[in-house]
DNA sequence: GCAGAAGATATTTTCGAAAATATGTCCTAT
DNA sequence: ATAGGACATATTTTCGAAAATATCTTCTGC
Protein backbone atom coordinates (compact mmCIF):
# COMPACT_ATOMS: atom_id res chain seq x y z
CA UNK A 1 0.00 0.00 0.00
CA UNK A 2 1.92 3.02 -1.26
CA UNK A 3 -0.99 5.39 -1.56
CA UNK A 4 -0.73 9.15 -1.59
CA UNK A 5 -0.03 10.30 1.92
CA UNK A 6 -2.52 12.17 4.01
CA UNK A 7 -2.71 15.53 2.28
CA UNK A 8 -4.53 18.75 2.85
CA UNK A 9 -8.10 17.81 3.57
CA UNK A 10 -10.87 18.46 1.10
CA UNK A 11 -8.78 19.40 -1.86
CA UNK A 12 -11.35 18.36 -4.45
CA UNK A 13 -14.80 18.32 -2.98
CA UNK A 14 -16.82 19.72 -0.20
CA UNK A 15 -17.29 16.42 1.57
CA UNK A 16 -14.50 14.20 2.76
CA UNK A 17 -15.92 11.18 0.97
CA UNK A 18 -15.85 12.95 -2.41
CA UNK A 19 -12.35 14.16 -1.71
CA UNK A 20 -11.09 10.71 -0.88
CA UNK A 21 -12.84 9.30 -3.94
CA UNK A 22 -10.78 11.63 -6.12
CA UNK A 23 -7.53 10.87 -4.36
CA UNK A 24 -8.09 7.14 -4.51
CA UNK A 25 -9.00 7.47 -8.18
CA UNK A 26 -5.75 9.28 -8.93
CA UNK A 27 -3.74 6.68 -7.04
CA UNK A 28 -5.37 3.89 -9.02
CA UNK A 29 -5.06 5.57 -12.42
CA UNK A 30 -1.42 6.38 -11.73
CA UNK A 31 -0.89 2.75 -10.69
CA UNK A 32 0.43 3.78 -7.29
CA UNK A 33 -2.18 1.29 -6.16
CA UNK A 34 -1.42 -1.78 -8.25
CA UNK A 35 -3.97 -3.62 -10.36
CA UNK A 36 -5.55 -6.47 -8.42
CA UNK A 37 -4.22 -5.23 -5.09
CA UNK A 38 -6.62 -5.79 -2.18
CA UNK A 39 -7.90 -2.58 -0.62
CA UNK A 40 -8.04 -3.35 3.08
CA UNK A 41 -9.72 -0.89 5.38
CA UNK A 42 -7.02 -0.83 8.02
CA UNK A 43 -4.41 0.15 5.47
CA UNK A 44 -6.67 2.70 3.79
CA UNK A 45 -7.54 4.23 7.14
CA UNK A 46 -3.87 4.72 7.82
CA UNK A 47 -3.15 6.10 4.36
CA UNK A 48 -6.12 8.44 4.04
CA UNK A 49 -7.04 9.19 7.63
CA UNK A 50 -10.74 8.51 7.29
CA UNK A 51 -13.18 6.12 8.90
CA UNK A 52 -14.56 2.83 7.58
CA UNK A 53 -17.77 4.41 6.43
CA UNK A 54 -16.23 7.25 4.51
CA UNK A 55 -13.78 4.94 2.78
CA UNK A 56 -16.58 2.56 1.96
CA UNK A 57 -18.50 5.31 0.23
CA UNK A 58 -15.44 6.27 -1.82
CA UNK A 59 -14.82 2.67 -2.85
CA UNK A 60 -18.45 2.24 -3.85
CA UNK A 61 -18.16 5.26 -6.16
CA UNK A 62 -15.05 3.90 -7.80
CA UNK A 63 -16.70 0.54 -8.30
CA UNK A 64 -19.19 2.28 -10.58
CA UNK A 65 -16.29 3.68 -12.62
CA UNK A 66 -14.80 0.24 -13.16
CA UNK A 67 -11.61 1.10 -11.28
CA UNK A 68 -12.45 -0.95 -8.19
CA UNK A 69 -14.00 -4.39 -7.84
CA UNK A 70 -16.29 -5.17 -4.91
CA UNK A 71 -16.63 -8.73 -3.76
CA UNK A 72 -19.49 -8.87 -1.33
CA UNK A 73 -18.48 -9.83 2.17
CA UNK A 74 -14.87 -10.10 0.98
CA UNK A 75 -13.95 -6.48 0.52
CA UNK A 76 -12.63 -4.41 -2.34
CA UNK A 77 -9.61 -4.57 -4.62
CA UNK A 78 -8.17 -2.52 -7.45
CA UNK A 79 -9.64 -3.65 -10.76
CA UNK A 80 -7.19 -6.00 -12.49
CA UNK A 81 -5.74 -5.12 -15.89
CA UNK A 82 -6.46 -7.68 -18.59
CA UNK A 83 -6.20 -7.94 -22.36
CA UNK A 84 -9.93 -8.41 -22.68
CA UNK A 85 -10.63 -5.32 -20.61
CA UNK A 86 -8.19 -3.25 -22.65
CA UNK A 87 -9.79 -4.40 -25.91
CA UNK A 88 -13.25 -3.70 -24.50
CA UNK A 89 -12.31 -0.19 -23.39
CA UNK A 90 -10.55 0.57 -26.66
CA UNK A 91 -13.44 -0.48 -28.88
CA UNK A 92 -16.01 1.29 -26.73
CA UNK A 93 -13.92 4.45 -26.67
CA UNK A 94 -13.63 4.44 -30.45
CA UNK A 95 -17.38 4.16 -30.89
CA UNK A 96 -18.16 6.97 -28.47
CA UNK A 97 -15.27 9.25 -29.33
CA UNK A 98 -16.14 9.12 -33.03
CA UNK A 99 -19.75 9.96 -32.32
CA UNK A 100 -18.87 12.90 -30.09
CA UNK A 101 -16.19 14.22 -32.42
CA UNK A 102 -18.59 14.09 -35.38
CA UNK A 103 -21.19 16.03 -33.46
CA UNK A 104 -18.64 18.57 -32.32
CA UNK A 105 -17.38 19.10 -35.87
CA UNK A 106 -20.97 19.71 -36.95
CA UNK A 107 -22.01 21.92 -34.06
CA UNK A 108 -18.80 23.54 -32.81
CA UNK A 109 -18.47 27.29 -33.28
CA UNK A 110 -15.65 29.78 -32.87
CA UNK A 111 -15.25 29.01 -29.20
CA UNK A 112 -14.80 25.35 -29.95
CA UNK A 113 -12.12 26.00 -32.58
CA UNK A 114 -10.29 28.28 -30.17
CA UNK A 115 -10.48 25.72 -27.37
CA UNK A 116 -9.13 22.95 -29.60
CA UNK A 117 -6.28 25.06 -30.91
CA UNK A 118 -5.28 26.57 -27.58
CA UNK A 119 -5.30 23.28 -25.67
CA UNK A 120 -3.14 21.73 -28.39
CA UNK A 121 -0.80 24.71 -28.24
CA UNK A 122 -0.40 24.33 -24.49
CA UNK A 123 0.27 20.63 -24.93
CA UNK A 124 2.98 21.42 -27.46
CA UNK A 125 4.66 23.93 -25.17
CA UNK A 126 4.73 21.45 -22.33
CA UNK A 127 6.26 18.80 -24.60
CA UNK A 128 9.00 21.23 -25.67
CA UNK A 129 9.78 22.02 -22.08
CA UNK A 130 9.86 18.40 -20.92
CA UNK A 131 12.42 16.37 -22.79
CA UNK A 132 12.13 12.60 -23.12
CA UNK A 133 9.25 10.64 -21.72
CA UNK A 134 6.66 13.21 -20.71
CA UNK A 135 3.72 10.79 -20.64
CA UNK A 136 4.13 10.14 -16.94
CA UNK A 137 4.28 13.84 -16.12
CA UNK A 138 1.07 15.02 -14.45
CA UNK A 139 1.17 18.43 -16.15
CA UNK A 140 1.36 16.75 -19.55
CA UNK A 141 -1.45 14.36 -18.61
CA UNK A 142 -3.76 17.21 -17.67
CA UNK A 143 -3.02 19.13 -20.86
CA UNK A 144 -3.44 15.96 -22.91
CA UNK A 145 -6.80 15.25 -21.32
CA UNK A 146 -7.93 18.81 -21.85
CA UNK A 147 -7.07 18.70 -25.56
CA UNK A 148 -9.11 15.56 -26.10
CA UNK A 149 -11.93 16.99 -24.00
CA UNK A 150 -11.94 20.15 -26.09
CA UNK A 151 -12.24 18.12 -29.29
CA UNK A 152 -15.48 16.47 -28.17
CA UNK A 153 -16.81 19.28 -26.00
CA UNK A 154 -19.67 20.15 -28.37
CA UNK A 155 -21.09 16.64 -28.32
CA UNK A 156 -24.16 17.96 -26.49
CA UNK A 157 -24.87 14.76 -24.52
CA UNK A 158 -23.99 14.94 -20.82
CA UNK A 159 -24.50 11.20 -20.55
CA UNK A 160 -22.18 10.37 -23.42
CA UNK A 161 -19.58 12.87 -22.24
CA UNK A 162 -19.68 11.34 -18.78
CA UNK A 163 -19.17 7.86 -20.17
CA UNK A 164 -16.35 9.16 -22.33
CA UNK A 165 -14.61 10.74 -19.35
CA UNK A 166 -14.86 7.53 -17.37
CA UNK A 167 -13.45 5.46 -20.24
CA UNK A 168 -10.65 7.95 -20.76
CA UNK A 169 -9.59 7.44 -17.17
CA UNK A 170 -9.69 3.68 -17.40
CA UNK A 171 -7.55 3.89 -20.56
CA UNK A 172 -5.15 6.29 -18.87
CA UNK A 173 -4.40 3.62 -16.30
CA UNK A 174 -3.27 1.29 -19.06
CA UNK A 175 -1.21 4.08 -20.62
CA UNK A 176 0.55 4.67 -17.32
CA UNK A 177 1.26 0.99 -17.11
CA UNK A 178 3.02 0.87 -20.47
CA UNK A 179 4.77 4.20 -19.96
CA UNK A 180 6.92 2.60 -17.29
CA UNK A 181 8.42 0.27 -19.86
CA UNK A 182 8.31 2.22 -23.10
CA UNK A 183 11.79 3.15 -24.31
CA UNK A 184 10.89 6.19 -26.44
CA UNK A 185 7.65 8.08 -26.84
CA UNK A 186 6.16 7.88 -30.31
CA UNK A 187 5.26 11.00 -32.26
CA UNK A 188 2.05 11.95 -30.55
CA UNK A 189 2.71 15.61 -31.38
CA UNK A 190 2.16 15.01 -35.06
CA UNK A 191 -0.89 12.83 -34.47
CA UNK A 192 -2.53 15.43 -32.31
CA UNK A 193 -1.85 18.23 -34.77
CA UNK A 194 -3.30 16.21 -37.64
CA UNK A 195 -6.47 15.53 -35.66
CA UNK A 196 -6.78 19.19 -34.77
CA UNK A 197 -6.35 20.29 -38.39
CA UNK A 198 -8.91 17.82 -39.72
CA UNK A 199 -11.39 18.86 -37.02
CA UNK A 200 -11.00 22.59 -37.65
CA UNK A 201 -11.27 21.95 -41.40
CA UNK A 202 -14.59 20.22 -40.64
CA UNK A 203 -13.40 17.07 -42.37
CA UNK A 204 -15.40 14.60 -40.30
CA UNK A 205 -14.33 11.49 -42.21
CA UNK A 206 -10.63 12.28 -41.84
CA UNK A 207 -10.86 13.46 -38.24
CA UNK A 208 -12.76 10.41 -37.06
CA UNK A 209 -10.44 8.06 -38.92
CA UNK A 210 -7.44 9.74 -37.30
CA UNK A 211 -9.01 9.50 -33.85
CA UNK A 212 -9.75 5.84 -34.49
CA UNK A 213 -6.10 5.19 -35.36
CA UNK A 214 -4.91 7.32 -32.46
CA UNK A 215 -6.88 5.39 -29.85
CA UNK A 216 -6.06 2.07 -31.46
CA UNK A 217 -2.33 2.70 -31.61
CA UNK A 218 -2.29 3.85 -27.99
CA UNK A 219 -3.85 0.55 -27.07
CA UNK A 220 -1.41 -1.37 -29.29
CA UNK A 221 1.43 0.35 -27.50
CA UNK A 222 0.20 -0.91 -24.16
CA UNK A 223 0.06 -4.46 -25.48
CA UNK A 224 3.54 -4.05 -26.96
CA UNK A 225 5.28 -2.81 -23.83
CA UNK A 226 3.14 -4.01 -20.93
CA UNK A 227 1.67 -7.30 -22.09
CA UNK A 228 3.63 -9.08 -19.37
CA UNK A 229 1.62 -7.12 -16.80
CA UNK A 230 -1.78 -8.04 -18.22
CA UNK A 231 -3.23 -11.04 -16.48
CA UNK A 232 -5.32 -13.57 -18.42
CA UNK A 233 -5.07 -14.18 -22.14
CA UNK B 1 -42.19 9.21 0.80
CA UNK B 2 -44.18 6.17 -0.31
CA UNK B 3 -41.31 3.79 -0.68
CA UNK B 4 -41.56 0.02 -0.67
CA UNK B 5 -42.10 -1.08 2.89
CA UNK B 6 -39.55 -2.97 4.91
CA UNK B 7 -39.46 -6.32 3.20
CA UNK B 8 -37.60 -9.55 3.71
CA UNK B 9 -34.01 -8.63 4.28
CA UNK B 10 -31.35 -9.29 1.69
CA UNK B 11 -33.56 -10.26 -1.17
CA UNK B 12 -31.11 -9.25 -3.91
CA UNK B 13 -27.59 -9.21 -2.58
CA UNK B 14 -25.45 -10.56 0.13
CA UNK B 15 -24.90 -7.25 1.84
CA UNK B 16 -27.64 -5.01 3.13
CA UNK B 17 -26.31 -2.00 1.26
CA UNK B 18 -26.51 -3.81 -2.09
CA UNK B 19 -29.98 -5.02 -1.24
CA UNK B 20 -31.21 -1.55 -0.39
CA UNK B 21 -29.59 -0.17 -3.52
CA UNK B 22 -31.74 -2.52 -5.60
CA UNK B 23 -34.91 -1.75 -3.71
CA UNK B 24 -34.35 1.98 -3.92
CA UNK B 25 -33.61 1.62 -7.61
CA UNK B 26 -36.88 -0.20 -8.21
CA UNK B 27 -38.80 2.41 -6.27
CA UNK B 28 -37.26 5.20 -8.32
CA UNK B 29 -37.71 3.49 -11.69
CA UNK B 30 -41.34 2.68 -10.83
CA UNK B 31 -41.82 6.31 -9.82
CA UNK B 32 -42.98 5.30 -6.35
CA UNK B 33 -40.33 7.81 -5.36
CA UNK B 34 -41.18 10.86 -7.43
CA UNK B 35 -38.72 12.68 -9.67
CA UNK B 36 -37.07 15.55 -7.82
CA UNK B 37 -38.25 14.32 -4.43
CA UNK B 38 -35.74 14.92 -1.63
CA UNK B 39 -34.39 11.72 -0.10
CA UNK B 40 -34.11 12.53 3.59
CA UNK B 41 -32.31 10.11 5.82
CA UNK B 42 -34.90 10.07 8.59
CA UNK B 43 -37.61 9.05 6.16
CA UNK B 44 -35.41 6.49 4.41
CA UNK B 45 -34.41 5.00 7.73
CA UNK B 46 -38.04 4.51 8.56
CA UNK B 47 -38.90 3.08 5.14
CA UNK B 48 -35.95 0.74 4.72
CA UNK B 49 -34.87 0.05 8.28
CA UNK B 50 -31.19 0.73 7.78
CA UNK B 51 -28.69 3.14 9.25
CA UNK B 52 -27.37 6.41 7.85
CA UNK B 53 -24.21 4.82 6.59
CA UNK B 54 -25.83 1.95 4.75
CA UNK B 55 -28.36 4.26 3.10
CA UNK B 56 -25.59 6.63 2.14
CA UNK B 57 -23.75 3.85 0.35
CA UNK B 58 -26.89 2.89 -1.55
CA UNK B 59 -27.58 6.47 -2.58
CA UNK B 60 -23.98 6.89 -3.74
CA UNK B 61 -24.37 3.86 -6.01
CA UNK B 62 -27.55 5.20 -7.52
CA UNK B 63 -25.92 8.56 -8.13
CA UNK B 64 -23.52 6.80 -10.49
CA UNK B 65 -26.52 5.37 -12.38
CA UNK B 66 -28.02 8.81 -12.90
CA UNK B 67 -31.13 7.98 -10.88
CA UNK B 68 -30.17 10.04 -7.84
CA UNK B 69 -28.61 13.48 -7.59
CA UNK B 70 -26.19 14.27 -4.77
CA UNK B 71 -25.80 17.85 -3.67
CA UNK B 72 -22.84 18.01 -1.37
CA UNK B 73 -23.70 19.03 2.14
CA UNK B 74 -27.37 19.25 1.11
CA UNK B 75 -28.29 15.63 0.74
CA UNK B 76 -29.74 13.54 -2.03
CA UNK B 77 -32.84 13.67 -4.19
CA UNK B 78 -34.42 11.60 -6.93
CA UNK B 79 -33.07 12.73 -10.31
CA UNK B 80 -35.59 15.05 -11.95
CA UNK B 81 -37.19 14.15 -15.28
CA UNK B 82 -36.59 16.68 -18.02
CA UNK B 83 -37.02 16.92 -21.77
CA UNK B 84 -33.30 17.39 -22.26
CA UNK B 85 -32.52 14.32 -20.20
CA UNK B 86 -35.05 12.23 -22.12
CA UNK B 87 -33.59 13.35 -25.45
CA UNK B 88 -30.08 12.67 -24.18
CA UNK B 89 -30.96 9.18 -23.00
CA UNK B 90 -32.86 8.38 -26.19
CA UNK B 91 -30.07 9.42 -28.55
CA UNK B 92 -27.41 7.68 -26.49
CA UNK B 93 -29.49 4.51 -26.31
CA UNK B 94 -29.97 4.49 -30.09
CA UNK B 95 -26.23 4.78 -30.69
CA UNK B 96 -25.34 2.00 -28.30
CA UNK B 97 -28.24 -0.32 -29.01
CA UNK B 98 -27.57 -0.20 -32.74
CA UNK B 99 -23.91 -1.05 -32.19
CA UNK B 100 -24.70 -3.97 -29.90
CA UNK B 101 -27.48 -5.29 -32.11
CA UNK B 102 -25.24 -5.18 -35.17
CA UNK B 103 -22.54 -7.11 -33.36
CA UNK B 104 -25.03 -9.66 -32.10
CA UNK B 105 -26.44 -10.20 -35.58
CA UNK B 106 -22.90 -10.81 -36.82
CA UNK B 107 -21.74 -13.00 -33.96
CA UNK B 108 -24.87 -14.62 -32.56
CA UNK B 109 -25.23 -18.36 -32.99
CA UNK B 110 -28.02 -20.84 -32.43
CA UNK B 111 -28.25 -20.07 -28.74
CA UNK B 112 -28.73 -16.42 -29.51
CA UNK B 113 -31.54 -17.08 -32.00
CA UNK B 114 -33.25 -19.35 -29.51
CA UNK B 115 -32.94 -16.77 -26.73
CA UNK B 116 -34.39 -14.02 -28.92
CA UNK B 117 -37.31 -16.15 -30.09
CA UNK B 118 -38.15 -17.63 -26.72
CA UNK B 119 -38.03 -14.33 -24.83
CA UNK B 120 -40.32 -12.81 -27.45
CA UNK B 121 -42.65 -15.78 -27.18
CA UNK B 122 -42.88 -15.37 -23.42
CA UNK B 123 -43.57 -11.67 -23.85
CA UNK B 124 -46.41 -12.48 -26.25
CA UNK B 125 -47.96 -14.99 -23.87
CA UNK B 126 -47.92 -12.48 -21.05
CA UNK B 127 -49.53 -9.86 -23.26
CA UNK B 128 -52.32 -12.30 -24.18
CA UNK B 129 -52.94 -13.07 -20.56
CA UNK B 130 -52.96 -9.44 -19.42
CA UNK B 131 -55.62 -7.42 -21.19
CA UNK B 132 -55.35 -3.64 -21.54
CA UNK B 133 -52.41 -1.68 -20.28
CA UNK B 134 -49.78 -4.24 -19.39
CA UNK B 135 -46.84 -1.83 -19.46
CA UNK B 136 -47.09 -1.16 -15.77
CA UNK B 137 -47.19 -4.84 -14.90
CA UNK B 138 -43.91 -6.02 -13.37
CA UNK B 139 -44.08 -9.42 -15.03
CA UNK B 140 -44.42 -7.78 -18.46
CA UNK B 141 -41.59 -5.38 -17.65
CA UNK B 142 -39.23 -8.21 -16.79
CA UNK B 143 -40.10 -10.15 -19.93
CA UNK B 144 -39.78 -7.00 -22.02
CA UNK B 145 -36.36 -6.25 -20.60
CA UNK B 146 -35.25 -9.83 -21.16
CA UNK B 147 -36.27 -9.75 -24.82
CA UNK B 148 -34.26 -6.61 -25.46
CA UNK B 149 -31.36 -8.02 -23.48
CA UNK B 150 -31.42 -11.20 -25.55
CA UNK B 151 -31.28 -9.17 -28.77
CA UNK B 152 -27.98 -7.52 -27.80
CA UNK B 153 -26.56 -10.31 -25.68
CA UNK B 154 -23.82 -11.19 -28.18
CA UNK B 155 -22.39 -7.67 -28.21
CA UNK B 156 -19.25 -9.01 -26.50
CA UNK B 157 -18.46 -5.79 -24.59
CA UNK B 158 -19.17 -5.94 -20.86
CA UNK B 159 -18.65 -2.19 -20.65
CA UNK B 160 -21.10 -1.39 -23.41
CA UNK B 161 -23.64 -3.89 -22.10
CA UNK B 162 -23.39 -2.33 -18.66
CA UNK B 163 -23.95 1.14 -20.04
CA UNK B 164 -26.87 -0.16 -22.06
CA UNK B 165 -28.49 -1.73 -19.01
CA UNK B 166 -28.15 1.49 -17.06
CA UNK B 167 -29.68 3.54 -19.87
CA UNK B 168 -32.51 1.05 -20.26
CA UNK B 169 -33.41 1.60 -16.63
CA UNK B 170 -33.32 5.34 -16.89
CA UNK B 171 -35.58 5.10 -19.94
CA UNK B 172 -37.90 2.73 -18.13
CA UNK B 173 -38.55 5.41 -15.55
CA UNK B 174 -39.79 7.72 -18.29
CA UNK B 175 -41.93 4.91 -19.73
CA UNK B 176 -43.53 4.34 -16.36
CA UNK B 177 -44.23 8.03 -16.14
CA UNK B 178 -46.15 8.12 -19.40
CA UNK B 179 -47.88 4.79 -18.80
CA UNK B 180 -49.88 6.41 -16.04
CA UNK B 181 -51.52 8.71 -18.56
CA UNK B 182 -51.55 6.73 -21.77
CA UNK B 183 -55.09 5.79 -22.83
CA UNK B 184 -54.26 2.73 -24.96
CA UNK B 185 -51.01 0.87 -25.48
CA UNK B 186 -49.69 1.03 -29.01
CA UNK B 187 -48.88 -2.07 -30.99
CA UNK B 188 -45.61 -3.06 -29.42
CA UNK B 189 -46.31 -6.70 -30.20
CA UNK B 190 -45.94 -6.12 -33.91
CA UNK B 191 -42.86 -3.94 -33.47
CA UNK B 192 -41.11 -6.52 -31.36
CA UNK B 193 -41.89 -9.33 -33.77
CA UNK B 194 -40.60 -7.33 -36.72
CA UNK B 195 -37.34 -6.63 -34.90
CA UNK B 196 -36.98 -10.29 -34.01
CA UNK B 197 -37.57 -11.42 -37.59
CA UNK B 198 -35.08 -8.96 -39.03
CA UNK B 199 -32.49 -9.98 -36.45
CA UNK B 200 -32.90 -13.71 -37.05
CA UNK B 201 -32.81 -13.08 -40.82
CA UNK B 202 -29.44 -11.36 -40.20
CA UNK B 203 -30.72 -8.21 -41.89
CA UNK B 204 -28.62 -5.72 -39.96
CA UNK B 205 -29.79 -2.63 -41.80
CA UNK B 206 -33.46 -3.43 -41.27
CA UNK B 207 -33.08 -4.58 -37.68
CA UNK B 208 -31.12 -1.51 -36.61
CA UNK B 209 -33.52 0.80 -38.37
CA UNK B 210 -36.45 -0.87 -36.61
CA UNK B 211 -34.72 -0.59 -33.24
CA UNK B 212 -34.01 3.06 -33.94
CA UNK B 213 -37.70 3.70 -34.64
CA UNK B 214 -38.77 1.58 -31.68
CA UNK B 215 -36.67 3.54 -29.18
CA UNK B 216 -37.55 6.84 -30.77
CA UNK B 217 -41.29 6.20 -30.75
CA UNK B 218 -41.17 5.09 -27.11
CA UNK B 219 -39.57 8.40 -26.29
CA UNK B 220 -42.12 10.31 -28.42
CA UNK B 221 -44.87 8.58 -26.49
CA UNK B 222 -43.49 9.88 -23.24
CA UNK B 223 -43.41 13.41 -24.59
CA UNK B 224 -46.96 12.98 -25.90
CA UNK B 225 -48.54 11.75 -22.69
CA UNK B 226 -46.29 12.98 -19.91
CA UNK B 227 -44.87 16.26 -21.16
CA UNK B 228 -46.71 18.08 -18.39
CA UNK B 229 -44.57 16.15 -15.88
CA UNK B 230 -41.26 17.06 -17.47
CA UNK B 231 -39.70 20.09 -15.85
CA UNK B 232 -37.63 22.58 -17.86
CA UNK B 233 -37.85 23.26 -21.59
C1' DG C 1 -41.08 47.86 7.69
C1' DC C 2 -36.93 45.52 6.53
C1' DA C 3 -31.98 43.97 6.17
C1' DG C 4 -28.88 41.53 8.60
C1' DA C 5 -27.02 39.32 12.63
C1' DA C 6 -27.63 35.82 16.25
C1' DG C 7 -29.50 31.99 17.97
C1' DA C 8 -32.29 27.67 17.57
C1' DT C 9 -33.54 23.71 14.90
C1' DA C 10 -33.12 20.36 11.30
C1' DT C 11 -30.20 17.63 8.38
C1' DT C 12 -26.22 15.80 6.65
C1' DT C 13 -21.65 13.92 7.33
C1' DT C 14 -18.18 11.53 9.91
C1' DC C 15 -16.56 8.62 13.43
C1' DG C 16 -15.33 4.49 16.29
C1' DA C 17 -17.44 0.65 18.48
C1' DA C 18 -20.16 -3.59 17.93
C1' DA C 19 -22.05 -7.28 15.06
C1' DA C 20 -21.59 -10.34 11.22
C1' DT C 21 -18.90 -12.84 8.24
C1' DA C 22 -14.82 -14.86 6.36
C1' DT C 23 -10.18 -16.84 6.94
C1' DG C 24 -6.62 -19.30 9.25
C1' DT C 25 -5.02 -22.75 12.83
C1' DC C 26 -5.08 -26.55 15.49
C1' DC C 27 -6.92 -30.82 16.91
C1' DT C 28 -9.19 -35.29 16.23
C1' DA C 29 -10.82 -39.44 13.91
C1' DT C 30 -10.18 -42.45 10.25
C1' DA D 1 -1.13 -38.53 6.40
C1' DT D 2 -5.35 -36.23 5.69
C1' DA D 3 -10.17 -34.68 5.69
C1' DG D 4 -13.23 -32.48 8.55
C1' DG D 5 -14.67 -29.93 12.55
C1' DA D 6 -14.04 -26.53 16.33
C1' DC D 7 -11.91 -22.72 17.88
C1' DA D 8 -9.27 -18.32 17.28
C1' DT D 9 -8.11 -14.44 14.48
C1' DA D 10 -8.68 -11.12 10.85
C1' DT D 11 -11.72 -8.38 8.09
C1' DT D 12 -15.77 -6.57 6.50
C1' DT D 13 -20.28 -4.68 7.36
C1' DT D 14 -23.64 -2.25 10.09
C1' DC D 15 -25.11 0.69 13.65
C1' DG D 16 -26.22 4.86 16.52
C1' DA D 17 -24.02 8.70 18.59
C1' DA D 18 -21.30 12.92 17.90
C1' DA D 19 -19.55 16.61 14.93
C1' DA D 20 -20.20 19.61 11.08
C1' DT D 21 -23.04 22.08 8.18
C1' DA D 22 -27.22 24.05 6.44
C1' DT D 23 -31.81 26.07 7.17
C1' DC D 24 -35.25 28.35 9.66
C1' DT D 25 -36.71 31.81 13.34
C1' DT D 26 -36.32 35.57 16.04
C1' DC D 27 -34.55 39.81 17.38
C1' DT D 28 -32.18 44.23 16.81
C1' DG D 29 -30.86 48.57 14.60
C1' DC D 30 -31.85 51.63 11.13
Amino acid sequence: MTASAVKSRKEFGKTLAVDITHRLRQDIVACRLKPGEPLKFDALKLAFGASFTTLREALTSLTADGLVIAEEQRGFRVAPVTSDDLIDITQTRILIEIELLSRSITDGGDDWEIAVMSTLHRLGRIEERLPGNHVENPEWQIAHRQFHEALVSCGRSPTLLGIRASLFERAERYRNLSAMFRPQPRDKVGEHRAIMQAAIARDTALATSLIDRHIRSTSDNVVKYASHLLTES
